[in-house]
DNA sequence: CGGGAGGTTGATGAACCTCAAACAATGTGG
DNA sequence: CCACATTGTTTGAGGTTCATCAACCTCCCG
């Protein structure tokens, strides 16, 4: 896999497929002009390709527009920590905007497409459009939440409750996205990501995922985790789950 | 301990004492009279007080001008984790104001004076002065970042890397603001602080703290750590050591 | 003088890691 | 088509790290 991203010119942000869904604030129609004059094209990523690597320099911003991702860091003998999930609506590369260089890197779990803007109209965009400034202000620290809730529960939590949690909320997060609507879908994880989340080992990640199936919350599908009981794994985690009104994307 | 914060009315930023330092970009006179503009005045609190609770409506902004403070969450059944400590030039309760109510709290390590801003004011900043709503995104993406290191260590070092690198951690940034010059100064925390940012119980942290007194690395003096070999407590991390170029402040 | 907060230490067991092996599913080249 | 490698999951054994419990100690303060 790792393909490189394939590029595609000149969609307009008329069709976003985003713009629809209950979670997401409204545009403006100036709003809406000046974000579309911003949008360079999307890119397209295969499953497993690096969309960003530690240490590049950041030339462009993306904002997710389908598939999964997640955020990593790793240290110099390998380990690696996952530190959040990339989903539809997410905006990615801000912090590399700002500080010039990634500190983390991004991989996509599943194919992905994204829209690209590059960081040189960012100014354009705070001198304009102060509501847009103000959200991406708001998305940095919606990330910065869940960042937080992160570290509590890896700081805090019993690998049990971890593993509930972290299947918990995503689970939450892509039921807003709509992503499992009509049917069924999975969360598309490997056990190995589990652990890199969660700070554990694969083997134990196995047994504490097993402890979870055995007890009814969930089941391990073929390459990834189908939820059973949402409720039993917000109890078990002691989490009161996702409240996400509507929120900005850019 | 635990005192109320005391209000002190009408100071002005042209005695601020972070202005001078070398890690803050200076402003323009228009910037600097528009945030005096904003200031409300300053509040100062105890050691041990609450500065902020999570849950709390959140009305103002807070700029640390001296002193240590941490952030932090806790599970219901009162496990804590210390998510990351505040020192002069933070702002704190930026989440707050954006999405009303206050995810984590905030305590005082050692007394405390913060600048207090109305966060009414926020879109005023950001129609008029898209520099410091820049500054504002800027700062946001710095916590994230911290975050992240954060995350990495808990997840993915053994205990005493981990102590290294958090001790590390705070001694380049109080080193940074200057904190220590002129003579001595600790790192103001008890071993329940450290035990609560590793994730780890006090006994273990204990004897972690010992191992790294006893190869000269630190020294626990009453109520604090004196750092005596920086270095080896990066190497020991694995860490590279704290890069901050000039940055924002509000 | 007593009490509380913070630090130190040892004993014991639980949680978790590492090593090792095996299995299923999938894909690849001959 | 089969042999073979690869990726991901599963399981057991044995060892390390870490938590819990229980003391005790020092310092400071009322």
């Amino acid at each position: 896999m790792a393909t490189e991203g394939k590029f595609i010119k000149g969609t307009s942000c008329n069709g976003c497929p985003l713009r629809p869904l209950q979670v997401f604030r409204s545009f403006k129609a100036d709003e809406l002009a000046f974000v579309n004059h911003l949008k360079l094209g999307e890119l397209a990523f295969g499953s497993g390709a690096a969309v960003f690597l530690e240490g590049e320099e950041c030339e462009h911003l993306f904002t997710v527009l389908s598939g999964w991702g997640f955020r990593y860091k790793t240290l110099d003998d390998g380990r690696r920590q996952i530190l959040n999930y990339v989903m539809p609506g997410d905006l990615i590369g801000l912090q590399g905007s700002l500080t010039g260089e990634m500190q983390h890197s991004i991989e996509a779990l599943s194919p992905i497409r994204v829209c690209v803007f590059p960081r040189s109209k960012l100014s354009e965009l705070y001198r304009e459009y102060p509501e847009l400034a103000y959200d991406l202000t708001w998305i940095a620290a919606r990330e910065e939440r869940m960042l937080d809730e992160n570290l509590l529960s890896i700081g805090r939590r019993s690998a049990l409750e971890r593993a509930a949690y972290l299947i918990a909320l995503l689970y939450q997060r892509a039921t807003t996205l709509e992503l499992f609507s009509g049917g069924w879908g999975s969360i598309p994880l490997t056990q190995q990501h589990v652990a890199d989340t969660l700070g554990l080992s694969i083997v134990h990640t196995n047994k504490t995922l097993r402890k979870l199936a055995d007890r009814g919350l969930i089941r391990w599908a073929e390459k990834g985790c189908d939820v059973r009981d949402i409720d039993g794994l917000l109890t078990l985690a002691g989490w009161d789950g996702l409240s996400e009104p509507k929120r900005p994307f850019i």
